[in-house]
DNA sequence: ACTATTTGACCCAG
DNA sequence: CTGGGTCAAATAGT
């Protein structure tokens, strides 16, 4: 498989190391709150060398967002990075990032997109409205070709299949899981190019808006100074606790795996597969690019990427997307 | 019973 | 007019 490389990522791999490692930094002291937390149980979250446990998190999430941004790469330019106040806000506002600064462009999509939905809604006051929408765009889109097809961070939901004129194997049409209880448009289509190897090339549309949370409700720390090394945080526990994860205990119990498996037969293609298995699915933390090839395409792979599609995805990114880090290792356990 | 997938119908852009 | 993207009823799976 292969994905589209901006250069401007790779003369930001600086700025992109030293806000995860900051990230980590202050994962650390996250742990060492908790640490704090359990051997006084009924003192809160208020200790901790670096400031409360939620503050903490707000900064983390704040790093992870700024060097996602930085690996925007063309964006970076003209963008404000995030804070970690921006940060709690988007946690604490229970949507997404569709505030912060990158965005504006792409909240008049959406609010196109709305009053497209309002006006199909309502002219389908007929049962069978089949088919009725507007042409996606085709600009803001990206492609990935896989001889297997591996997760990729997102939980997806087949809605369709079509056979292509002049191709040997039916395009395969998903959208995201959360596209209703989340309102996110992600979609992806995943057709067979080639036969032998198996070729899947796989378009995705639409970043992601939805927060996959139960994805992130066991965090793995895998830090690797000698004496910290391989520290858990378990957000299940934690959520209880925090005004951003206490929020989300509407959220469906459940765990999704997000990957397609090609069937012996060519056009059978699965889409999401439930688990209760946790350690399937590790995600770590590196400014190679390929490295890469295993995460969920960021906005900026490939230049057929409009600005405007950098919906307020921080949360998702960060949360489940992989990434390396030289040999210094973040390690999220799922 | 609930959720996901299948598949033909429907509609729009080119 | 045609190909492609989406919808939603029917069906399958858990």
């Amino acid at each position: 498989m292969e994905w589209f490389w901006p250069e401007s990522v790779l003369s930001n791999g600086e700025r992109v190391k030293e806000e995860l490692m900051q990230g980590r930094e202050l994962a650390g002291q996250l742990c060492r709150v908790f640490d704090d937390h359990k051997s006084t149980l009924d003192s809160g979250f208020g200790g901790g060398g670096g400031g409360s446990a939620e503050g903490l998190v707000d900064k983390i999430l704040g790093s992870f967002a700024n060097a996602l941004l930085i690996l925007n790469g063309k964006e970076s330019d003209d963008q404000e990075l995030v804070s970690g106040d921006q940060i709690q806000g988007i946690s604490s506002g229970g949507g997404s990032a569709d505030s912060s600064s990158w965005d504006a462009n792409h909240a008049i999509i959406k609010s196109e997109d709305f009053h497209e939905e309002i006006s199909c809604k309502s002219a389908s006051t007929f049962k069978d409205r089949r088919g009725s929408y507007k042409r996606r765009r085709t600009s803001h889109s990206w492609t990935r070709d896989a001889q297997d097809l591996t997760d990729d961070g997102h939980s997806w939901r087949k809605y369709g299949q079509k056979v292509i004129h002049n191709a040997k194997h039916p395009r395969n049409y998903f959208r995201c899981t959360h596209k209703f209880d989340q309102s996110c448009q992600a979609t992806k289509h995943v057709q067979q190019i080639l036969d032998d190897p198996p070729v899947f090339r796989t378009t995705y549309y639409g970043n992601h808006t939805c927060r996959d949370y139960l994805k992130a409700s066991e965090l793995v720390l895998d830090c690797t100074s000698p004496r910290e090394s391989s520290s858990y945080i378990r957000f299940g526990d934690f959520k209880q606790d925090h005004p951003f994860f206490s929020s989300l205990t509407s959220v469906k119990k459940e765990v999704v795996i997000k990957e397609e498996k090609p069937q012996p037969s060519d056009d059978h293609m699965m889409a999401s597969h439930h688990r209760n298995h946790s350690s399937s699915c590790d995600y770590i933390v590196s400014p190679h690019p390929t490295a890469f090839e295993y995460s969920c395409p960021l906005s900026g792979l490939s230049s057929t990427i409009d600005p405007y599609d950098h919906e307020g995805d921080v949360m998702s990114s960060l949360i489940v997307e992989p990434y390396y880090f030289d040999d210094e290792v973040l390690q999220y356990e799922f």
